[in-house]
DNA sequence: CATCTGTAGATTGTCAACAATATACAGAAA
DNA sequence: TTTCTGTATATTGTTGACAATCTACAGATG
């Protein structure tokens, strides 16, 4: 009995997989993790035979994917020459911030109103590690803790619609900050989260969204920071395979 | 010689327009415009030939531009069934309008720091032509100018990141009332419209961006009630060459 | 030497054909 | 009649080939 209960589940499991695994789709994660881990840098070209070949797949499936992934903001196409790997630049940057502050600020209003028990003991745990990182000086580990940290209050608020856009804003900074190589300044940041989850669980509204805000444009603030300190530093070198961007 | 110059700006021009222009963009906009138009309406399928038919290309680029046109939630695709323009179920429209205010509220906090008298005379402009719809009685004028106000004021606002997220938003709105046929209720809105253009104008910060939020969130309820009232009358009938959504 | 021109190779854009899957419908069985 | 089963048709998924365009580089020209 239990195993035909297992099997039906694989099975069901299975048919879910080749509901939504086209090659397509099977392209578009692929390169889309090719990107977040680095392996293909801001500016890198994207071949299509290279990458239709990695995969096993024809060109078809590969275009698809790439033009999936222009409009999600992490390529650029440029007609005739190819899709590249999306650099962000710094004023770019700056605007997303700006608009994550936004989107922020309303999911701690809202989470100061809808919060549960359990939600802030997932907080408080995730804050707790992040201390750890930072004792440890593991840098790796508080940017992970961060990206988690705020995934969940977004997570939390319950609007599907926020959390897609806001993933999306995540991506392009992600790509921004494998550009600029730039870091938070650690031990501020983790005072700014425990603030935001006791404003949170205290059920101050305003307070909560406004702190949050405040803490997304001072990450704002310090990324800009590091950014012209290693932009003196390093000059603007620019990867192989691109061209001047004016135009 | 000013033929010459004119000569050379229009081969500007048309190279421009060779540019970006491939067969995968006409397509793109081709199928958007249809779908924005409502030749296309929500439920509808899209079929490969058909459409590459019509546009006289091949079902490469028309594919290429369903992928692109995925992202944007305008459609939905279904493995080995099809493309379907997407129907935004009333809990997603919450969703979005949700989303919007919070964005809204971040442009009036922002454009009565920022606004110049030029900007501030469109919008007057734009407020007073609403007027002369009200008097007429002419729904679709103002809808349109209702659009436009909105879209000025995300402009004026100066951040390109938020005027694309919003954009998208107010796409996948416009697809929820087509669905609905639901209608703003306009004198009130008319009203909220000189209140926010006030506020912004007299630099109030808070209040520009609280009173934006709550014209939106208010849009969003005069939304529930005409969609209320319509369900009860009209009853869930589905389009042809749709499936069941359960699941 | 610097710059231009033309050609060879590589890469992208597009297409048409084939394979895999889903849909519609006719006929059988209860 | 209703339901099931099998088959014909339509549609999508994928591929490989060809055309159009760009890039790199060698040789010509000043």
């Amino acid at each position: 009995m239990s195993s035909m209960v297992a099997r039906v589940s694989t099975g069901a499991f299975a048919l879910e997989l080749l509901r939504s695994h086209s090659l397509t789709n099977l392209a578009r994660q692929e390169i889309e993790q090719k990107i977040m881990s680095g392996e293909l840098p801001p500016g890198a070209k994207l071949n299509e035979n290279t990458l239709a070949a990695q995969l096993g797949v024809s060109r078809g499936p590969v275009r698809e994917a790439l033009r999936a992934l222009e409009q999600t903001g992490l390529v650029r196409v440029e007609k005739n020459r190819g899709v590249f790997v999306r650099q962000i630049p710094i004023e770019e940057a700056d605007e997303i911030y700006e608009l994550r502050a936004a989107l922020e600020q309303m999911v701690g209003s809202k989470l100061a109103r809808t919060i549960t028990r359990g939600q802030l003991k997932e907080l408080h745990a995730l804050i707790g590690q992040m201390d750890q990182a930072v004792a440890r000086g593991d840098l790796d580990a508080y940017h992970s803790l961060n990206l988690r940290f705020h995934g969940a209050l977004v997570e939390f608020a319950g609007n599907r619609k926020l959390a897609e856009t806001y993933r999306r804003l995540v991506n392009e900074l992600n790509l921004f900050r494998k550009n600029t190589l730039a870091q938070d300044h650690l031990p501020t940041s983790v005072r700014e989260h425990r603030n935001i989850a006791d404003a949170i669980e205290s059920g101050k509204v305003e307070i909560a969204g406004a702190l949050l805000y405040e803490h997304v444009m001072a990450s704002r603030e310090r990324m800009r920071i590091a950014h012209a300190a290693l932009g003196k530093a390093s000059g603007p070198a620019r990867p192989a395979g691109e061209r001047s961007a004016g135009r």
